[in-house]
DNA sequence: TTGTATGCGTTATCAC
DNA sequence: GTGATAACGCATACAA
C-alpha cells in the first residue's frame, strides 16, 4: 500500500484476469458481448488493482472527453459577487451536465490571459462543447469555436451579433410589464438604472425601459450602472441630482436595486411612499431587502439547464434552433 | 474554411515546414536548441494550420494535464447561495490558478453520484491535484486520493481527522473576541446561532462560543442552523422562544446573521438597542444590513488563495506544512 | 465470444 | 541542432 504505487493499466488487468487487453476493455465499457464468467473474473481483477481508466489515453482515441466548459467571460469578482444570476446559471448548467453523467470544467476568463488560456483549453479539445454565461461586446471567442467545429451555445443573444445559438429571456417583456405596472399605480416621474451597455442584458432591458416610456409619452431618466451593488447605489444618487423629484425607479438588476435601496434611505426617501422601486432578475434577496422588492423575474436555473441541454443536443450531432427564448414575470412585493 | 475542417497535428504542421515532428514539438514547447530560421518556418506553419495541440496526447506522455479541480462537496444550492464564502473561495483559488497558468475545473460533488464523479475523474488523472472547499463527516475521499499519490490540500480541517493538509482560520480566536466584546458592552443573555456540526466551521465556532461563555460563567442558548439565511431566521425565532430576554446573539455565519436579523425585526425586538448581533464571514453583504452587521472577519480569498499555493508546491514535489491558520478580526459596525 | 494488431497525437531518448 | 523511433494507455476493426 505505498503512496506512490504505480497505476495499474488495462494491460495488468488484462493479465492477472488471464484475458487480453481488448477484453478487459470490453468489460470496463459495458459492453454485452462478453461471457458472464469472465466478465466477472475481470471486474474481481479490476477491484483488486484499484484499476481506473486513464482518461487521457482514452480521450485520445474517442476523440471526446465527457466533459463540457461553461466559461464565465468576467472578472471572477462579478461572478461572485453576491448577484445571483451567474450562480443560478452555473447550478442550472451543473444539474443538467450532472444528469447527463458529464463532468463540468467552469473557467473564469475575465483577465485577457484568462480569456487566451481559455481558448487553448477548449481548442485543445480538452473539453466536447462550450457554454459561455454571458457575452461582452462583440467577443469573437464563441464564433471562432463554432467555425473550428466545437460545439458552442451561448447564455444571452450575442451583443455583436455572432451566429452562435443562444438561449435567452424576454427581457423587453418583462420590462414593459413593470413599467405599465408603475405608471398604473400613478408614477409619473420614472427613472431607471441601466446596465452595462456592453451587455446584452444591460442593453435589452433599457431599450424596454425607453420604449415603454415613449409609448406613454413620458420623460427618460437613465443612470448607468454595471450590475454590482455599489454601482446601483451611486446611479441612484445621480438620479436623485437630476431629478429631486423622481417617484419610481426602474433598476435593471436586484442587486443594483439593493444598493438603490441603500441609495434611497440615506437621502430620507421612504419606499414605496415617495418613490417606487422595481428591480429584475428575483434573487432570493429580493425577499430579504426592507422592505421586500417588486422586480421581474427570470427563470435562471432554467436557462442554465435550457443551455446545456442544447449543448448536448448540438455535440450529439443533432439540429438545434437557434434561438430559445424564456419568459419573464412580474413579482408584486412592497416596493411598487 | 469549413466548419468540420480536420484539426491539424505536428505531422502536418512538419510536413508544410519541411522539418521533422520533433522539431515542430520542440519550437512549440520553446525549447532553446531550435536553430532561428527553422524555428521561425515552425511559428510560420503552425500559425497557417491554426495548429492547437491535442491536450490529451500530451498529457498520455508527460502523465500531467496543466489543470487543479476543486471540488464542493456540497449541493449546488449551497454553494451559489447568496453566501459568499464558497464563492470566496473559489476567487482564491481562481487568482492563484492564473496566475500559476493553470487550469481550474470546478466540480460540484453534493449528491451521491456527483462525488463518485468526482472520484472518477480525479483518479483517472484528469487533473495533477485536488482542493476541496470544504470537508463533511469524515468524508474519506480525500484520504484516498492522497492514499492513490494525488497531491490533495483542504480548506478547514477535516472534522473526521483525516490526514490532509489543510489551510484553515482561526475560528476560536475570533469568536472569542466577539463574545469578549459583548460582555465588554454589558450584554449576560448571550445566545448563539450554530453552524451545521458536520463541518468544522460549525464546529469550531460553537465551541469557541462556549468556552467563552463558560469561562465568563453565563448561561449559553444555542439554536443550530446549517448556513442559510433561512435557518437563521428560523433558528433566531427558536431562540427568542427560548429566552425572550436574550440580549445578544453570535451568529456563526454572516447570511445565518442576516436571516436573524430579518426574524429580530418581525419580532419586533431593536438591533442593537435590545438585541446585539454579531456575525461571522464579513462577506458583503454585512456592509448593507440594516443596521450593518458587527462581525468576525476571516480572509476568504486569502484561504482560496494560500491553498492553491500549497497544492502547487505538493504537485512540483515540495514538502509542505500539514497546517496553515490564517488570523480572524472583529469589525465593528452597527449592530454590537 | 475472444484475441491480435493498429492508431490516436504527443513527448522523450537516442543517434546522427 | 535535428531526425528517427519508441513509448504513453486505451478502443476498435478485423481475424479467428
Amino acid at each position: 500500500m505505498s503512496a506512490t504505487r504505480e497505476r495499474p493499466t488495462l494491460e495488468a488487468v488484462a493479465r492477472l484476469a488471464g484475458v487480453s487487453r481488448a477484453t478487459v476493455s470490453r468489460v470496463v465499457n459495458g459492453s454485452p458481448t462478453v461471457a458472464e464468467p469472465i466478465a466477472r473474473a475481470v471486474r474481481q481483477a479490476v477491484a483488486e488493482l484499484g484499476y481506473v481508466p486513464n482518461l487521457a489515453a482514452r480521450s485520445l482515441v474517442t476523440q471526446r472527453t465527457g466533459s463540457f466548459a461553461l466559461i464565465m467571460p468576467e472578472a471572477a469578482t462579478r461572478v461572485f459577487s453576491d448577484d445571483q444570476v451567474f450562480p443560478g446559471i452555473i447550478r442550472g448548467v451543473s444539474q443538467e451536465l450532472e444528469d447527463a453523467d458529464k463532468q463540468l470544467v467552469l473557467m473564469l476568463a475575465g483577465s485577457a490571459a484568462g480569456h487566451e488560456r481559455v481558448e487553448r483549453y477548449a481548442t485543445g479539445r480538452h473539453v466536447d462543447g462550450v457554454l459561455f454565461a454571458s457575452l461582452h461586446g462583440d467577443d469573437p471567442l464563441p464564433g471562432r469555436l463554432a467555425r473550428l467545429g466545437i460545439p458552442v451555445v451561448s447564455g444571452g443573444r450575442p451583443p455583436g451579433g455572432a451566429q452562435v445559438p443562444y438561449v435567452d429571456v424576454d427581457h423587453v417583456g418583462g420590462v414593459d410589464r413593470a413599467i405599465r405596472h408603475l405608471i398604473a399605480s400613478g408614477r409619473r416621474r420614472i427613472a431607471t438604472v441601466a446596465g452595462p451597455q456592453d451587455m446584452i442584458a444591460g442593453i435589452e432591458r433599457l431599450a424596454g425601459y425607453l420604449a415603454a416610456l415613449r409609448e406613454a409619452d413620458l420623460r427618460s431618466i437613465v443612470a448607468v450602472g454595471d450590475f454590482t451593488r455599489e454601482s446601483g447605489a451611486v446611479a441612484m444618487r445621480e438620479l436623485l441630482t437630476d431629478d429631486p423629484k423622481l417617484d419610481a425607479v426602474f433598476v435593471a438588476s436586484d442587486l443594483m436595486a439593493h444598493g438603490a435601496l441603500h441609495a434611497l434611505r440615506v437621502a430620507g426617501r421612504r419606499v414605496p411612499e415617495d418613490v417606487a422601486v422595481i428591480g429584475f432578475d428575483d434573487i432570493e434577496l429580493a425577499t430579504y431587502t426592507d422592505p421586500p422588492l417588486t422586480t421581474v423575474r427570470q427563470p435562471i436555473l432554467q436557462i442554465g439547464r435550457r443551455m446545456t441541454r442544447q449543448l448536448l443536443r448540438l455535440a450529439a450531432g443533432e439540429q438545434i434552433e437557434p434561438a430559445v427564448v424564456l419568459p419573464t414575470e412580474l413579482v408584486l412585493r412592497d416596493t411598487a
